[in-house]
Formats: structure tokens, C-alpha cells, sequence
DNA sequence: ATGGCCTGATCTTCAGGA
């Protein structure tokens, strides 16, 4: 079983490159984020076509995830239980499935902005609730795993210049603290294999040849519990979807399933 | 070829991304 969690940033403008990767990738169940769009306009017609169940948590504009399976998708949480809301809104940045085998978690943690921005502690508090809310599967017997862009490179060696990201965001103790918290519950960090250069990056921005120079980040995630682990066969992520004109500034993560 | 941002909405300018 081959799965995946990729951010797509915007499943509108990629739907061409979406349904193109899923087929030549063989993908059976996709972890989505930033579908950027409604439940209601979701391409929930094409992606069935192409043999996608969809389970859909999306608002509008910002945010909004999905699980795409062609293992099915069944008992859909939609929505983080015990969440904080930000300026008064529930966001939707978490959507649960059980595809066959497996139950995943498709998760878009908030970015945080800046250190000490309500974003910032929002995004603590988030995490805080995903781990309580995760902790039940964690620990138990059936494969699991929360995979999703989690807005945090969990050390030093997952940016390409650590001094560039000084004071910032995305590195800072409290944040990695909560994902040692989240593994804490019984889930470990799934690593992928770069296709290309020494380091798994899955995320580049678009702005100052970020691809080409290779400044990347590891943000995209893969926290699975222990049966989930030992099922693993490989997992790299796929830089060749970063590429070209219309790519996403993520790139998907595959994990290859013996299950 | 992988090329000095992209996306959607408030729509010709901006918020948000990380």
C-alpha cells in the first residue's frame, strides 16, 4: 500500500498536476493540505472518477485538508476534537479516516507567523490537542499515523542554513517540545530518503531560486505509531513534483506499506 | 531544466504563506 501526504497550496490550480501525479505515483490514499477551497467546489467528481473516495474539511480561502483513498474512507473525524479556535473560527486543518488497514490523520498545523504572535501560542495550543486527541490510536495495535504539513522542522538539520532561521518560527525550542510531546504518545518520526543531495527537504520556497539552490525545509511530516512503523518498507519524497511550472512548494512524501 | 513567488479574494492590491 502506497500512501502519501503532500501540501498541494491549492487543490484548484493543481487538480491538472494532482490527478496526473496520483496516477503515475500509483498513490492509494493521499494525506491533502491547503485545498484552499470549499467543501462545496471540491473536485470531488474528478477525483472520483480517477478512484478516490474523498473525506473533505475545507472552508474556503485558507486552509482545508482532505484523505483521498482508493482503499476507502471510513469513521471521518472532521476537525481537531478539543481544538483552540483563532479569532473566534474553528479552521479546518484536520480530517481523520480509517482507509482499509490504516487510520490517518491528514493534518495542517497553524504556521505561527512570528515567536510571541497569537498565532504563535495558537499554534502550541494546537498541537497540545492534537497530541490528547491522538494519544488512544497512538498507543494502540491498529497501523496509525498523523501525516501532515506541521509547520516545524524538527532539528537543525532540517532547514538549509539554521542561521537564516534565527529567531523564527518553525525552529524554535517550544514548538519542537510539542513534537517530542506528540512522539511521547507512541509515534516516531517516519524519515524519508532524499531522491536528491544528502537531506529530505519537502518544502521550498518559491521566492529566490529556493528550489534550485536546494534552501529547503523538513516540514511535511510522517509520525507513525509502532505497528505503523513496522509495516514501513521505504519512503522518499518526491522532489520531482517540485519541479516546473505549476508545482506546489511542497513536495509529496510517499510511504511504501507492507500491510 | 530546475530558474529571481504564488494563490484567491477584499480583485489592479492585499493577506498569508514559512
Amino acid at each position: 500500500m502506497r500512501i502519501a501526504t503532500w501540501n498541494v497550496n491549492s487543490i484548484t490550480a493543481r487538480l491538472p498536476r494532482l490527478l496526473a501525479w496520483l496516477e503515475s505515483s500509483g498513490t492509494d490514499v493521499l494525506c491533502l493540505q491547503e485545498a484552499k477551497t470549499t467543501e462545496e467546489q471540491f473536485p470531488t467528481e474528478e477525483l472520483r472518477a480517477a478512484g478516490y473516495e474523498c473525506a473533505v474539511h475545507a472552508t474556503g480561502r485558507w486552509n482545508g485538508v482532505a484523505i483521498l483513498s482508493r482503499a476507502g474512507v471510513a469513521d471521518v473525524v472532521r476537525g481537531l476534537p478539543g481544538g483552540p479556535e483563532y479569532d473566534g473560527l474553528a479552521e479546518p486543518r484536520s480530517v481523520a479516516a480509517t482507509c482499509g488497514p490504516v487510520r490517518l490523520w491528514s493534518v495542517y498545523v497553524p504556521n505561527g507567523r512570528e515567536v510571541g504572535h497569537d498565532h504563535y501560542a495558537y499554534k502550541l495550543r494546537w498541537l497540545e490537542a492534537l497530541k490528547d486527541a491522538v494519544a488512544g490510536d497512538a498507543g494502540g495495535e491498529r497501523p496509525f499515523a498523523v501525516l501532515g504539513d506541521y509547520n516545524i522542522a524538527p532539528t537543525d538539520e532540517d532547514v538549509w542554513d539554521r542561521s537564516v532561521f534565527e529567531g523564527s518560527t518553525h525552529v524554535t525550542e517550544p514548538e519542537r517540545a510539542a513534537l517530542a510531546a506528540l512522539r511521547e504518545t507512541g509515534l516516531g518520526d517516519v524519515v524519508p530518503r532524499p531522491l536528491k543531495y544528502d537531506r529530505p527537504f519537502t518544502y521550498w520556497d518559491y521566492r529566490q531560486l529556493g528550489f534550485p539552490k536546494n534552501r529547503g525545509m523538513r516540514i511535511d511530516l510522517v509520525y507513525g505509531n509502532a505497528p505503523f512503523a513496522s509495516a514501513v518498507k521505504d519512503s522518499y519524497v518526491d522532489r520531482e513534483e517540485r519541479k516546473g511550472k505549476g508545482a506546489s512548494d511542497h513536495a509529496p512524501v510517499v510511504v511504501d506499506l507492507d500491510v
